[in-house]
DNA sequence: CCCACATGAGACACTGATGTCTCATGTGGG
DNA sequence: CCCACATGAGACATCAGTGTCTCATGTGGG
């Protein structure tokens, strides 16, 4: 009878990664529930946004405690995160451009959390000499984010094979094109 | 008396680039013309788009052509089509996102075109030995793009400072963020 | 068994953007 | 100087999407 709002988050998910201007008509089909009975859970397409937005911190802060960013090398620590980001890049992508469309406005708190972690990391590899210093930890998040994003697209394009997102995220953002003349 | 057509499309890619959700008006104004003219030269909203995406298609080639792909070291030829990207950065990265706008719809074949030009600079520098073989040709182009339009957004926000827009893209696509402990 | 309640279907008004049209204006070229 | 033509301003219809409402239905719990 209820309604599974945990399933309806993620059918309209899964609907906006792939086509991000669907209407509130089509995310209720794709959910497999009238449009009124959309509204009732989520009062505007505004509402559900935010709502996506909540979820995909949540995920992202899911990611990054899975993560554990404190051990080992920062190294191995971005490539746990990229593994933890996976699941949720397609809504990550979504959000990524979604946050590009509106200029100036206020910005969901959690995010702002979430670059400081992530941030730190990059921080962290620095401080211990794993990490170049000429690139600063604002950026090399934004990268990270971007890759993410662009891996998302690549693979629903079939650009990419679905089982090398992990890898090649984490050997560019890591490593590089060019070739390691050590190691 | 005529309207700069060229002016016309290089305000509205200004405009798109800042808020993609832009509407007619705002286009108009931005340009300092009327919807009415504007609406005389792009007949609606999709033949506008169009029009940028070619101008976009457009400049990149040129980018390319001043790039010289084919000369020097593959990685010196990346340096160089990241600068001549930068200018149009903001421009790409608005046509980046509308293109994942629409599922399915078939794509300019002017995209197309730039991949394979740029695809080919990575097989190049693959098959000289300078750059590495496990990351495809086509993540690498398709990676070039997202740094970019990460690029571009982060210096619009202020999180990356303009003068660094070259710098912190090629050195993150050619060498990652590892250190290198040789060189 | 029966009632309460959530749902589905659809009607309706409203809004914002768009595309089209008209008309007055003013400027540039002949 | 004068006319042609492009422009600006605005009215207008249209359309898609949204938000709200009503009502019939059917199912689950008491």
């Amino acid at each position: 009878m209820a309604v599974d709002r945990e399933h309806l988050l993620r059918s309209a998910a899964a609907l906006l990664t792939r086509k991000s201007t669907a209407t509130m008509d089509e995310v209720a089909k794709a959910a497999g529930i009238s449009r009124a009975t959309l509204h009732r859970q989520f009062a505007g397409r505004d509402v559900l946004v935010r709502a996506l937005e909540d979820l995909g911190i949540q995920e992202c802060e899911a990611a990054l405690d899975a993560a554990r960013l404190d051990e080992d090398t920062a190294g191995e620590a971005v490539r746990r995160l990229v593994r933890e980001f996976e699941d949720a890049a397609g809504l990550l992508a979504f959000l990524y451009t979604e946050n590009q469309l509106f200029e100036g406005e206020e910005q969901n708190a959690g995010w702002a959390r979430i670059d400081a972690r992530i941030a730190a990391l990059f921080r962290r590899g620095q401080e211990s000499g794993e990490f170049r210093i000429d690139l600063t930890p604002a950026w090399l998040t934004e990268a990270l984010f971007g890759l993410c994003a662009s891996g998302a697209w690549a693979v629903t394009e079939g650009r990419v094979a679905a089982k090398d997102f992990h890898y090649m995220i984490v050997e560019l953002l890591l490593g590089g094109a060019l070739r390691r003349d050590e190691s």
